[in-house]
Parts: structure tokens; C-alpha cells; sequence
RNA sequence: GCCCGAGUGGCGGAACAGGCAGACGCAACGGACUUAAAAUCCGUUGUCCCUUGUGGACGUGUCGGUUCGACUCCGACCUCGGGCACCA
């Protein structure tokens, strides 16, 4: 017998499936389509165990797919721009360009060498003009629709890769990228306005039903609905100042007035009064403090009184404002009503202090007239409150802000969380942001036949000092598309992420020329079917994609409003109990793995030894069951082959009944279990097929097996192996002489009959606890059950001298008999 | 602090709608084959107890509840992991 030579196999199917072009797909609408994509990879230079992980997974998906007769697309391609590749022309003096190119080129190959069943010819390469042109193009109708805008403002500063972040991109007051604590700045940036998308993204999130609650509930947090209403405070010299709260229930205990320390009004309030220096002083402090000291778990409120005074709108008192540091600009109005009873803040800062705590909101009881040493903020009965006494409060909040509105001083209000995303990105290796300066005519948007904007090569990269690009004379300076005067060019690229936000539209029409992407195959292809990916990008890419694809189905270009219809997200892949890094030394180098046992080896294991969602513990064990469990499927299949050469098939008797139930009963199992992505378990019902096979010839004696049985046996059991082990499937395909390849096969269907069992084991219980077992027919009737169940002889010992109260019938699984 | 998720043998994990807890794999142990080893094939393997049987008790983080019956449902708590974190 052969040897199962794995690098003989893998290399061979590899390049047959290549020059066959055994996965080309054309948008034919008599099929039924199906859209499997894995996000795609940073071409960092070498793929990881998370790589394989992904792709493993959703090459199932797609291989099961095109065995069930949809028409599969699943593509591959490569988040190519980003810091990685400038970093690598720092330290090596590499082009990034050059840097990058190569490492795809390493990546497609290590991708081909798992044996992925892409359609490489949809290829998309982010950092490709092609692309990066219609990235530009859109950025273009974004602006024309008013859903881009340049603003200056204070933004999120990495030192360390010198560029502004999107609020998204901090994450605990550091870099997402690098963790360097992340720094303030007041600069002009362009930004994209997701938040005139608020509601439809918000909203959509429930019809996504095939996403995991938890991305939904991390989407919603990030968005952060919160209803209340907007209040009129006045000043003393008449000018309003509004603030938004969810509690309006709680004006009336509203003993202070509080502003954010960079709120325009400040300075107004002040000027020439004898608070003006502390106050000046206060806010420097708290500028230079900002992120840093923010992020510390338990900070103390720090504020600055002002001088002034304002007005409560429901009952006219005056309270003192000041500002304080707990007061974002960016939320809200950047002014707070402060309720010290009934906000731990406020509470916290009327006491150091000494501000007054009046108590509005009586809890049910509970006495709290006698002071408090904490806020209280749940819900209870109004007091103190004047015409709104013994009020709910939740019924109060509504009143209060009804009686506002006919005052015509304030009125229910929502507010939201989500800010908008900043997009420039003060970096070289990215997408030109396609805007011109000019002295005459202001920001003017490239023209449209003027793109791309093509990013220069011939650029310095040098770590300190601001963006490569402003130093390009050559790329800055420019001629108006207006006035053709003299101008600069915007030397800012964008975000990566606006890269990734589109490139599943691009993959239904590649080479499209005219436009992003054609819009009939979007149409066909999308939405996504099935999105794999890993947790990480649960806010950031989701809500950006979810963002885009709502814009351009508003732009008229897709018809489609989310394009994630499924998302599986996949959990991580760890070493000792920690996550893969070189710092560790615990990282496992998927080359050097498929290099030893395969690619089809290396598949299997990912896929077997923890179900795709949770984390999965690597194992240098682990992995060498999978092989021998392959080297198995290998041995039987070939002497099942030579058997059923000799072999006698007169007729089926109960043995080879068995095995050809167990072969049904497989198909059954391993259908219902990838449908459901328990692939470890799918697996595990293969593993005891083969079980099953060998035992079959331990009962059957080698000279006496059914030849037309093995034959069929192995035709199903290479069936359902294809998606997970490509490659030894197709090769033991053919050396059963099969036509044509396995994988163009269609997935095997199963007779509900023959699966089922011609006898079962009834349970026997007595008061909930197993005291037998009893091989009865499996089409027993209930009478019969519970006849065969009382005249156990094991019974007798625990029903002797006791009453039977009940028996509980269980059709064809058990009979509980309740004794007394 | 708030919001999710998870706790099952020595280990990874299974039990799909409340009905045999521990499938499958790893590790370990035993047998066959071999001069021997590896590989392979066949077994055993949750814990404890005794009168060693076709025996019994216990057992899915802890405590309680619902039920004829609970890993599964309900309540409280503990531990771990993740997300958000001055959001008014």
C-alpha cells in the first residue's frame, strides 16, 4: 500500500485545481448565489495561526456551499495600506510599496498552500491605483452629499505613529495600534459624517439576525442612545444656555451649573472679573492633564467657580456655575445641570466643594430626609419638587418636560454617544485624500477625471516629522481645477479603514473600469451571506462598513442596506493559556506546521479541537491526532478499495446493515452540524465513520465484506471529508477511479430510514435514576415501553413493598416509573 | 462601576427542544504484531465504597427552587474572560 505522501498530494491537487480553474463562477441568475468572505488579511509577510484559523473556516463554508449546488463567490484580497509598511521603510530603508507587494506575494502563496478554494482571479489589493482611485471617487460623492466636512477641533494624537486616531481607534487612553497614550490636539481634520447615519445604524442592528447578540450590544453601547431632554438655563444677562439630561425628572434638585472647561461661553463669563485668573489657570491645567489622567480608575472631580450665577427654569432659583473637568465639550452641550442627590458625580463634587445636596426623589421604602452619604439614582416617588409632588418619576420626567415645552424652555431630546469619524490620517502609506487648496477659490474637490490622485513613490520616510507627503513639492503643489491658479494639494491620507469599508462591493466586479464597482453583479452577489472574521473588529470595521453600504445604497449604486446578512466571529488561537506573540515565544508557525504533517492536517486540527467561536488552546498533540486520524482515513480507504475488488455482495446481512445505518446516520449528523458551524463536532461524526470501518472488517472477517457496500462507503466518506481536507479527499477520489473532482461533487443526501436504528436501548428509571437498560424494536409503541419497563427484573428490588405513584413515558427513549 | 459571555474527567471538548453526563480527540495504562523500538491494530480509563456484582453511592463553579426527571429552566452568590468606562 501507497503511503499517504501529503507534500506529493497537496502539491499536486494545488496545481491541477489551478490550471482547471475548478472554482470559476459567473453571475448566473438561474442560481441561487452565495457570498462566503473572510476579512481580509494585512499582508504583514507571513500568515498566523488566526489566518489559518479564518480561512480554514470559511473554506468549509464555501466548499460546502458549492457542493450543495449554490453558486459560491469567495474571494481573497489584502488590506494593503497602513503604518506596518512605513514602519519596515524606517527600519530597513524598504519602499513600502515594494514592502508590501512582496509580502503579498509570500501571503498568496502560503494562502495557496492551505489549499483555499478562492476565486483568485477577484483578487483586490487596496493599495493598487485601481482601487484606491474609486476609495477617492467615493470620498468625492461623500463630500458632494454633505457627509464630509473639515472641522477644528481638539483630536486623539498618537506621538508615537504621529497621526491623529478616530475615537474608535483608542482604546483605554492608548493607540490601538501601538498602546502609546494617546495625547490631545486642536487640529483642523477632515471627518466623515456617520452620525446623519445614526438612527438606520442603530435601528438596522435588529434586522441583522444572524450576528451575534454580543456585536450587536457592542454596536449599540458604542452608539449609546440615551433619551432625555434639553433644558433652557438662563443667565443673568438673558442668554440661554441649554443643557441635555436624562433625568429631568431631577430639576428641581439641581443646586449647581456646570461648563466644560473649553466651553466658548467661559471666557465671555469671566473677562475683567475677578475670577478670570483661576479660571484661566483651571483650564490650562486641565488641557494639559486631558487623557492621561482620565484614564485612571477613580479620578477626583476637579472644577473652578466662575462668578455667575443662572437660572432653574422650572422653579427660578439661581445656582452658581462653574466649570469642571468630569464635563466633556464633546458630549451633549458640553453644560450639565448638576443634581448632586441624584448623580455620583455631582454628588462627589458637591461635597469637596461643599455645594448644597437637595434631595428630589423619595425611593420606595426608604427614608433618605436624614442626609445621604451617597447619590441615589434609582427610580422613586418626586418630592420638594413643587406641582410635581408624589409624581413617579419616570412619569414625572415626561411631565416636566411637557410643561417645558409649553414654556417654551425645553422639550424631550435623544442624544447619541457616536461621534463623527475623523478620517486624515497624517501618514504616507494610505489613500490621498483628493482636496485642493487654493488661495482664490478655498477647498476644492479634485475633479472627477483627474483621479486618482496618485500617492508618489519617490517619497522621503523618515520617523520624525510629520507627514512624507507635505515635504513632496512635486505632489503639493498643484494648479486650482477652479480657477487654475496656484494651489496645495491635501497632503492627509485616509484612515485604512475606509479601505475596508467597501472592498466586498469591489470583489462582484473587480475590473469594473467605470465606476467602483458594477452595479448589477452587486446586486446579484450581495449581501454577504456569511462574514468570518475575528471579534476584534466587533465596532470599528463593522460600523464603518454598515456605513458605507447605507451611503451608497442612498447614492442609488446597491440596493442592498446592510452587507453582512450572517457574521461568525471567530475566536482567537492561543498557546499556555495566552495569546500567540514573539515576546511570548509561544508563537506556531503555520509554515513549519504544513511543512510537517499538511496542509490537510493543519485544517483539521483548527477545525476540530474547539468550535469556531471560542478560543482554541494550540496542541503539538493535538495536532499529531489529526494526522494519524488522516493516515486512518488513508489505510481504509485503499483497503476498502481492495476489498471491495475481492469481495462477495450477495445481499446486506446485520453487520453490513450496521455499518450502511452508521453511513446514513453520518451524513445526517455532519449536514446539521456544518449548517450550524459545530464543525469540531462534524468531525468528530466523520472520526467514527472511519471507527466504524475498521470495526466492520474486525466483525466481518477480510474475506467476507460487501464490495458494493465499501464502495459506497468510501463515495460518501470522501463526500463529507472534502471541505475539511481537500486535498487527500481528492486524491483518494481518484484512486477509486471516480471522473471528475470531488470537490464539483454533490454533498451527499442521507435516507431518514436507513439512519435510523432498528433497535434501541430503552432507559429504565426509577424515580428519575437509570436501573436499566432494555434492547427493545425502535418502532416500540408507548404501551409496549411501559410493559417492557415494569417486568424488568431489576425493577422488582426497587419496587418491592413500595407504590407505584406514576410512570412517565418518553416515546422512544425512556420510561420513568415514580415510586413511593 | 455598568453591560455581555463562560465555568463539565488529567487536558481540548460533546450532550441540537428538560430525558443514558463525559461522544470524538489528546494523554495514560494493558494486549497483539516485532529480535527490539517506532508505526499500526485491539482494549481499559470521572471519583469513591463494599460483600468484587449484570453491585451501590456521589458527580457538570457554590447554595437554594421548579419538575416524575435539571449540565440544560428560575433566584442568589463565587471565579474567570471580554467590552464600555467621568456620556450628564
Amino acid at each position: 500500500m501507497a503511503k499517504y505522501d501529503f507534500a506529493k498530494i497537496e502539491k499536486k491537487w494545488q496545481k491541477k485545481w489551478e490550471e482547471s480553474n475548478i472554482y470559476e463562477i459567473t453571475e448566473d441568475l438561474k442560481l441561487t448565489k452565495k457570498y462566503i468572505l473572510e476579512m481580509f488579511p494585512y499582508p504583514s509577510g507571513n500568515i498566523h495561526m488566526g489566518h489559518v484559523r479564518n480561512y480554514s473556516i470559511g473554506d468549509v463554508v464555501a466548499r460546502y456551499g458549492r457542493m450543495k449546488g449554490f453558486n459560491v463567490l469567495h474571494p481573497i484580497g489584502y488590506d494593503a495600506f497602513g503604518m506596518p509598511a512605513e514602519n519596515a521603510a524606517i527600519k530597513h530603508g524598504v519602499h513600502p510599496r515594494k514592502w508590501t507587494y512582496e509580502n503579498i506575494d509570500i501571503m498568496r502563496d502560503q494562502l495557496k498552500s492551505l489549499g483555499l478554494s478562492y476565486n483568485w482571479d477577484r483578487e483586490v489589493i487596496t493599495c493598487d491605483p485601481d482601487y484606491y482611485k474609486w476609495g477617492q471617487w467615493l470620498f468625492l460623492k461623500f463630500y458632494k452629499r454633505g457627509l464630509v466636512y473639515r472641522k477644528q477641533s481638539k483630536v486623539n494624537w498618537c506621538s508615537s505613529c504621529e497621526t491623529v486616531l478616530a475615537n474608535e481607534q483608542v482604546e483605554g487612553g492608548g493607540c490601538w495600534r501601538c498602546s502609546t497614550l494617546v495625547e490631545q490636539k486642536e487640529l483642523e481634520q477632515w471627518y466623515f459624517k456617520i452620525t446623519d447615519y445614526t438612527g438606520p445604524l442603530l435601528n438596522d442592528l435588529e434586522k441583522l439576525k444572524g450576528w451575534p447578540e454580543r456585536v450587536k450590544v457592542m454596536q449599540k453601547n458604542w452608539i449609546g442612545r440615551s433619551e432625555g431632554a434639553m433644558v433652557d438655563f438662563i443667565l443673568k444677562d438673558g442668554k440661554t444656555v441649554t443643557v441635555f439630561t436624562t433625568r429631568p425628572d431631577t430639576l428641581f434638585g439641581c443646586t449647581f451649573f456646570l461648563l466644560a472647561p473649553e466651553h466658548l461661553l467661559v471666557d465671555e463669563l469671566v473677562k475683567g472679573t475677578p475670577y478670570e485668573e483661576d479660571i484661566v489657570k483651571f483650564r490650562e491645567k486641565v488641557a494639559k492633564e486631558t487623557e492621561i489622567d482620565r484614564t485612571s480608575a477613580e479620578i477626583e472631580k476637579n472644577g473652578c467657580f466662575t462668578g455667575t450665577y443662572i437660572i432653574n427654569p422650572v422653579n427660578g432659583r439661581e445656582v452658581p456655575v462653574w466649570i469642571a473637568d468630569y464635563v466633556l465639550m464633546e458630549y451633549g452641550t458640553g453644560a450639565v445641570m448638576a443634581v448632586p442627590a441624584h448623580d455620583e458625580r455631582d454628588f462627589a463634587f458637591a461635597k469637596k466643594y461643599e455645594l448644597p445636596i437637595e434631595l428630589v426623589i423619595q425611593p420606595a421604602g426608604e427614608d433618605l430626609s436624614s442626609g445621604l452619604d451617597k447619590a441615589y439614582t434609582g427610580e422613586g416617588l418626586m418630592i420638594n419638587s413643587g406641582k410635581f409632588n408624589g409624581m413617579p418619576s419616570k412619569e414625572g420626567a415626561k411631565a416636566i418636560a411637557k410643561f417645558l415645552k409649553e414654556q417654551n424652555k425645553g422639550e424631550l431630546a435623544v442624544n447619541y454617544r457616536l461621534r463623527d469619524w475623523l478620517i486624515s490620517r497624517q501618514r504616507y502609506w494610505g489613500n490621498p485624500i483628493p482636496i485642493i487648496y487654493c488661495d482664490k477659490c478655498g477647498i476644492v474637490p479634485v475633479s472627477e477625471e483627474d483621479l486618482p490622485v496618485i500617492l508618489p513613490d519617490d517619497v522621503k520616510i523618515t520617523e520624525k516629522g510629520g507627514s512624507p507627503l507635505a515635504k513632496h513639492e512635486r505632489f503639493v503643489n498643484t494648479v486650482c481645477p477652479r480657477c487654475s491658479g496656484p494651489a496645495r494639494r491635501e497632503t492627509d491620507t485616509m484612515d485604512t479603514f475606509t479601505c475596508s469599508s467597501w472592498y466586498f462591493l469591489r470583489y462582484c466586479s473587480p475590473n469594473e473600469g467605470k465606476l467602483p464597482f458594477d452595479g448589477s453583479a452587486a446586486n446579484y452577489w450581495m449581501p454577504v451571506d456569511q462574514y468570518i472574521g475575528g471579534i476584534e473588529h466587533a465596532i470599528m470595521h463593522l460600523l464603518y462598513a454598515r456605513f458605507f453600504t447605507k451611503v451608497i445604497k442612498d447614492m442609488g449604486m446597491c440596493e442592498v442596506e446592510e452587507p453582512f446578512s450572517n457574521l461568525l466571529t471567530q475566536g482567537m488561537v492561543i498557546k499556555d493559556g495566552a495569546k500567540m506573540s514573539k515576546s511570548k515565544g509561544n508563537v506556531v508557525d503555520p509554515n513549519e506546521i504544513i511543512k510537517t504533517y499538511g496542509a490537510d492536517t493543519a485544517r483539521l486540527f483548527i477545525l476540530f479541537a474547539s468550535p469556531p467561536e471560542k478560543e482554541l488552546e494550540w496542541s503539538d498533540q493535538g495536532i499529531q491526532g489529526s494526522y494519524r486520524f488522516l493516515n486512518r482515513v488513508w489505510r481504509i480507504v485503499v483497503r476498502n478499495i481492495e476489498s471491495s475488488k475481492k469481495g462477495d455482495d450477495t445481499g446486506l446481512d446485520d453487520t453490513d446493515r450496521e455499518l450502511l445505518r452508521f453511513v446514513h446516520k453520518t451524513i445526517k449528523k455532519v449536514t446539521g452540524d456544518v449548517e450550524r458551524f459545530n464543525l469540531n463536532t462534524a468531525i468528530s461524526a466523520i472520526m467514527e465513520l472511519v471507527n466504524a470501518n475498521y470495526k466492520y472488517y474486525d466483525d466481518k472477517g477480510e474475506g467476507k465484506v460487501n464490495s458494493d457496500l465499501l464502495t459506497e462507503v468510501n463515495e460518501k466518506l470522501l463526500l463529507l471529508l472534502a471541505p475539511f481536507a481537500p486535498h487527500i479527499a481528492e486524491e483518494l477520489w481518484e484512486t477509486m477511479g471516480k471522473i471528475g473532482s470531488v470537490h464539483l461533487g454533490k454533498w451527499p443526501t442521507f435516507d431518514e430510514k436507513l439512519a435510523k436504528a432498528e433497535e434501541i436501548a430503552l432507559i429504565v428509571q426509577i424515580n428519575g435514576k437509570v436501573r436499566d437498560k432494555i434492547t427493545v424494536s425502535a418502532d416500540v409503541s408507548e404501551e409496549e415501553m411501559k410493559k417492557t419497563a415494569l417486568s424488568s427484573e431489576k425493577l422488582k428490588q426497587f419496587t418491592e413493598g413500595k407504590e407505584i405513584v406514576k410512570v412517565v413515558v418518553v416515546p422512544k427513549k425512556l420510561v420513568n416509573v415514580v415510586v413511593r
